[in-house]
DNA sequence: AAGAGATGTAATAAATAATATTACATCATG
DNA sequence: CATGATGTAATATTATTTATTACATCTCTT
């Protein structure tokens, strides 16, 4: 029901991997480290990245990679990588079918066609933007 | 740090005031039956409406009705009168200032630009949906 | 003027969700 | 085969939402 730190941590790793490659192997205690949390909340995010294709994590040696170019990937495909229920579960709507109240009976449906134009407002946004902007930015502020 | 229920509950209570105007007196035990949450609840939603000048409530004597027209009620005002800090609330940055890595000291500044972006996407979105066209397709599901 | 039924709001409790931690199996390399 | 890494389950901690209790205050009715 929210767009979590999770998805600002994801971005961080992506950065920071992209940074760092050729010059240090990026494992989830350097990660943890560069963020401030826990190693093992770093190889969940890295795990959904690498799921996505995002990224590949091998096994017992360690050391991430992006795997696509930062310009073809999107903070859309980090966001759903993160939460697969996607936006869903962004917008809560409180249970109340079963009363006997036509509003009750009903508002469900009245608010899910509001609710996704905001989630394809979300998703158009964060399509829009990707990891080589972002990239950019980044060596703007350095 | 997300779109909670309460905005949901919000405009379920609109629609209920609305077309109960001239049928019943609006209390809040009325809305908390209809809502399915408690009365307290209900009132401090009303009472964040009020402050937003969209209902007006009687003190002592108890019943609220819509004080402006439901087309010129937008779901943004909802919002926001809901949620004062604003949509700031609603995406999460991990707290790493401070730690010896330019991603870390740098990644808040590179996210607060695709941030505003959605935030402004969705603000954008909410402020095209009226009560009056909820309402409307409440109308049209009864 | 007193009682009934409302609102307003503070304080607290309970429930839920997010994040952190521990523990350990598994893997690849020197 | 020891070392340093990932993958993941289980659990604990913390933070956030939602619910509840309690009560002061208000307004109309009788």
């Amino acid at each position: 029901m929210q767009i979590s730190m999770k998805c600002s941590i994801a971005v961080h790793c992506l950065i920071f991997i992209h940074e760092a490659k050729g010059i240090a192997k990026v494992t989830s205690n350097l990660l943890a480290e560069s963020t401030g949390c826990n190693p093992v909340v770093i190889r969940n995010i890295l795990s959904a990245l690498k799921k996505a294709g995002l990224i590949t994590v091998p096994r017992g040696t360690g050391g991430a990679e992006l795997c696509q170019d930062p310009s073809k990937i999107t903070l859309y495909q980090i966001y759903t990588a993160l939460e697969p229920d996607g936006m869903a579960s962004l917008i809560g709507i409180h249970p109340c079918q079963g009363r006997p109240c036509p509003v009750a009976q009903n508002i469900r449906k009245v608010l899910e066609k509001p609710y996704h134009q905001i989630e394809d407002a979300i998703k158009e946004t964060m399509e829009s933007v990707t990891l080589e902007s972002m990239i950019d930015d980044f060596h703007g502020l350095v």
